[in-house]
DNA sequence: GAGCACTGC
């Protein structure tokens, strides 16, 4: 498993001096903390064997289940842990429970609905006839099971007779403030499908699905209709795409009423010929993708080289073909599966969906993906989507990569920090296993860096066929960069004919003031000027007010889309024709020597820009106006972004690496190598957070740690709250942190409303008892989405937090942390000691006579961000989440401390003199003298 | 009294 053991062949990298002296502190018996660890390693090898055979059964019992949170053993344990804290349960009240119950009920509607959806699926793709034995009697029981379900379901429907009226009186009397509140709030809840009239039948799939969920199955159809439309203009029996559409034309309604004894049969038949017509366009769509005439020349090549860089554009049809063509050729012979990596999830699912399909097989049989809360994939699986970090989580469990016979590390060019890590741990498994096959696919200003970081592998090209885009610059540059794309937006719409715009922003700012412009600009021209239809798309807009730049552009208007750079990867949209690039985007960096994160308007590399403009061509020729000079594109823009590697806190990744038994991550083999302070500071701080011992070796804890997809930190508090019983609340940290900077919705426009609704959610003790509040209401009015609305919170962020949550609160069993809530909720210190043995480097304290407050570990000053709850209250300790440079520097989630709290959770790093009230010190005369004097 | 691009586990 994770650990390697001092065979490993990567040990010969092992450093002593790892650690920085002044760091090494006694942390107890390293050999007995081995031991330990090791022991803990070994429990989690024999749990995940056990899930293994536990998956085998269910998959091959029925669908498998993709977020497995209700299934048999899992809530099973947690039923467990809560019966050995059996006393503390009583005393926290019930609705924690009561919402479970609800929830869980939710979620078995939703997956009833699947199911259903499955079956009917399944006898429409898959007729009876084309069914083999075992297929069909899988079929078969799976309708049983959605019948006796139903069936038991409507037992509970529509309760008769007389039902006890709830009351808000606790078990002991009291007047249950929570519950009568619920009542109180009754008229958030969502109006359920009973309510709308002719019953829950014609809710259909789409009902029941998250907000999450539908963008997520929104983008997938984006990117599956993007194959069809593309190459529809360049294949010759493009036609046999148009066949499939009439085939739903009336008049095969009308035949098959003209003799319905053999309506079945016909029914059957014509499902068999549209099968077959379907496969067959499948066929020559495969067949008219440029990749398909390098075929043989490819795979050859693959045989040759244990790695190959693999050069084509978007469109070649590398990403669905080539794992298609390795499967083929018998890569999955002996059992060992075939994995791509794709930096985004909805990639992953989308191409894992279309190559099922291609390969006329069920998605999550012999093709699968796998991404975070989704696990799509079964014994059967041999060609394997994923995400990059999936990828990466994998060698924890499996260093080896040994259930792989070839790998495809797709959309390299795009660098995410998961992919430069999975370079190196790849290139050095190639060493050891001359067996396995490597593709790197990339864009094409990139590959010749690939080749030579992996030893000159060759770069195999691929033509793409994008449309050609012409590209204009300005004469001179422009001063203002907004301005400026306002004007060529309207310029274009006066002179250019018809084709959507998009224009690239930095930011949700400058989209609106954009917006604003526009709108001032239609007013001032009046009817001169066609109808400009304004679309702003960004990440954090929400997920409803994103759908719109879907919706076809109206007759006799133009559809303008101000995008950020989510538009230049991740969504895709039809139909631009124009675009227009100012030339900057905002991008994360990372300072380790302050540990702030701040994100700054930089000027994009030239790969961004000719990202930016093949977004033009897509459908057809299309042109970029780019709002600098030739001479800027040339000389003066970078030619790369700076990877993702070289920006970030590398503290987690380091856990991640040290637990693989690399231990120098100094000389680790970086395709771009990070600061040698980034790495350094990584590793003291995992030192500090007691992942690491003297010796510069993975303790238990640290193995502990990194089993947990959070930042260490979060991983420690989260560890540390067994011993305070609050995992419960820690859990809950963990899911909203996380999506803490999407939370709130602030639109320009409503900023009072939405500022006065966010207030009305504050909680004494500092931000994070707010989130904890936020939580509580959200799972009390049931995920309500007008309650989101009506607080200006994004429904889509607390989505995610609910998976994030589910997925830490399954884990706590692995880590071995009892599943416990704050047994005195009124006491709230215990929550705040766990967090504080995370974030015991966080902390500051406020400077006597100002606003300001000093870092307690650095000599620095810093403000509390604005968007605080204890802005003005300005207690005397604080400890923060995260510390970001904008205009000054600002701590942001903050809570309240007692400052003695530092000594107990952190005695290495606290001392009794660190904590003295300095404000009640008195000032020597001289200096108050002196300060008077300034 | 500020202003959060985008991913991922």
């Amino acid at each position: 498993m994770g650990t390697r053991d001092e065979k490993s062949p990567r040990d010969k990298g092992r450093r002593k001096d790892v650690v920085p002296c002044h760091l090494v502190n006694d942390q107890g018996d390293d050999a007995l903390d081995a031991e330990e660890r090791d022991a803990f390693a070994q429990r989690l090898r024999v749990r995940d064997r056990d899930r293994e055979h536990d998956r085998s059964r269910r998959s091959s019992l029925g669908p498998s289940s993709s977020r497995p949170e209700g299934s048999g053993s899992s809530s099973r344990t947690s039923r467990s842990i809560h019966h050995d804290s059996h006393q503390r349960q009583e005393v926290t009240s019930d609705l924690r429970e009561r919402s479970r119950q609800e929830y869980l009920k939710k979620r078995e509607q939703s997956r009833l609905e699947l199911l259903e959806a499955q079956i009917a699926d399944e006898e429409m793709l898959f007729h009876k006839s084309a069914l083999t034995d075992t297929e069909r009697r899988q079929l078969e029981y799976q309708k049983e099971v959605l019948r006796i379900a139903k069936e038991r379901k409507d037992i509970n429907v529509d309760v008769e007779g007389y039902v006890m009226p709830e009351d808000y009186l606790t078990t002991k009397g009291k007047i249950d403030r929570k519950r009568k509140e619920q009542a109180l709030y009754q008229r958030y809840q969502e109006p359920k499908g009973s309510v709308s009239g002719s019953g829950k039948d014609e809710k259909g799939i789409g009902g029941n699905l998250s907000e999450l969920e539908q963008w997520e199955a929104r983008q997938i159809a984006r990117t599956k209709v993007k194959v069809g439309p593309q190459d529809k203009g360049t294949i010759p029996d493009a036609d046999a795409y148009d066949f499939i559409i009439d085939e739903t034309g009336i008049d095969f309604v009308l035949e098959s009423t003209l003799d319905p004894a053999t309506e079945a049969d016909r029914e059957a038949q014509s499902l068999l010929d549209a099968a077959e017509r379907k496969q067959k366009s499948i066929q020559a769509v495969r067949e008219s993708l440029p990749v398909y005439d390098y075929r043989d020349a490819l795979l050859a090549a693959i045989e040759d080289h244990p790695v190959l860089i693999i050069e084509g554009e978007t469109g070649s049809g590398k990403t669905t073909q080539i794992p298609q063509y390795l499967y083929e050729a018998g890569y999955s012979k002996d059992g060992r599966k075939i994995g791509c990596t794709q930096p985004r999830r909805v990639a992953a699912m989308s191409v894992a969906a279309r190559v099922a399909e291609e390969m006329r097989v069920h998605l999550g049989r012999e093709v699968g993906y796998s991404i975070r809360f989704e696990d799509k994939t079964s014994e059967k699986t041999v060609v394997k989507y994923m995400t990059d970090g999936m990828l990466l989580r994998e060698f924890l469990t499996e260093p080896d990569l040994d259930g792989y016979s070839c790998i495809m590390i797709d959309e390299a060019h795009e660098r995410t920090l998961s992919t430069d890590i999975l370079f190196a741990l790849i290139k050095d498994i190639t060493r050891y296993r001359p067996d396995l096959r490597v593709l790197i696919a990339s864009a094409t200003m990139d590959a010749q860096k690939f080749s030579s970081y992996f030893d000159d592998a060759p770069i195999f090209k691929i033509p793409g066929r994008p449309f050609p885009v012409d590209i204009y610059y300005t004469l001179a540059p422009e001063a203002n960069y907004l301005q400026a794309a306002v004007t060529t937006v309207l310029q274009i719409h006066a002179s250019q004919p018809t084709g959507d715009i998009l224009v690239f922003l930095t930011g949700q700012g400058e989209i609106e003031q954009a917006q604003e412009l526009l709108r001032q600009a239609r007013v001032a021209l009046g009817r001169r000027i066609k109808d400009l239809l304004v679309c702003p798309i960004y990440a954090n807009l929400p997920s409803d007010l994103q759908a719109q730049i879907f919706n076809p552009t109206p007759e006799n208007a133009r559809k303008v889309v101000l995008a950020t750079n989510i538009a230049e990867t991740s969504i895709t949209i039809d139909g631009i024709v124009y675009v227009i690039d100012p030339g900057f985007q905002k991008l994360k960096t990372f300072d380790p020597h302050t540990e702030m994160e701040s994100l700054v308007v930089t000027p994009c590399s030239r790969n961004a820009a000719n990202q930016r403009a093949g977004r033009a061509g897509r459908v057809g020729p299309g042109k970029c106006f780019r709002l600098y000079t030739l001479w800027a594109y040339e000389n003066e823009l970078e030619d790369h972004t700076i990877p993702e590697i070289q920006r970030s806190n590398l503290c987690m990744v380091a856990l991640q690496l040290m637990s693989l038994g690399i231990n120098n991550l100094v000389e680790f083999d970086y395709i771009d190598p990070p600061s040698v302070t980034t790495v350094q500071k990584a590793i003291g701080q995992l030192y500090m957070l007691g992942a690491l011992n003297a010796k510069g070796e993975v303790t238990k804890t640290g193995r502990r740690m990194a089993e947990l997809p959070l930042d260490p930190k979060m991983a420690k508090a989260l560890l540390a709250s067994a011993k305070y019983h609050c995992s419960d609340e820690i859990a809950t940290l963990c899911a909203l942190l996380d999506v803490q900077s999407a939370l709130y919705y602030r639109p320009k426009a409503e900023k009072l409303n939405a500022e006065k609704a966010h207030q009305n959610l504050v909680q004494p003790g500092g931000d994070h008892f707010t989130l904890l509040h936020i939580w509580e209401q959200w799972v009390q009015l049931e995920y309500s989405e007008s309650w989101c609305r009506e607080n200006y919170l994004q429904r889509r962020s607390l989505l995610r937090a609910t998976d994030i949550r589910e997925q830490i609160v399954r884990l706590l069993e692995r880590i071995e942390v009892p599943l416990e809530s704050n047994p005195n909720p009124a006491d709230t210190s215990g929550v705040a000691k766990a967090m504080l043995a995370g974030y015991f480097s966080n902390v500051a304290q406020r400077q006597r006579g100002e606003d300001s407050y000093k870092l307690a570990k650095r000599k620095e000053t810093v403000l509390v961000h604005p968007s605080s709850s204890l802005r003005e209250a300005k207690p005397p300790w604080v400890m923060y989440y995260e510390l970001v440079m904008t205009s000054e520097k600002f701590v942001r989630v903050v809570m309240e401390i007692n400052p003695e709290w530092l000594i107990e959770v952190a005695p290495h790093e606290f001392k009794p003199s660190d904590i003295v009230d300095k404000s009640k010190q008195k000032m020597p005369k001289f200096l108050k003298k002196a300060r008077e004097l300034i």
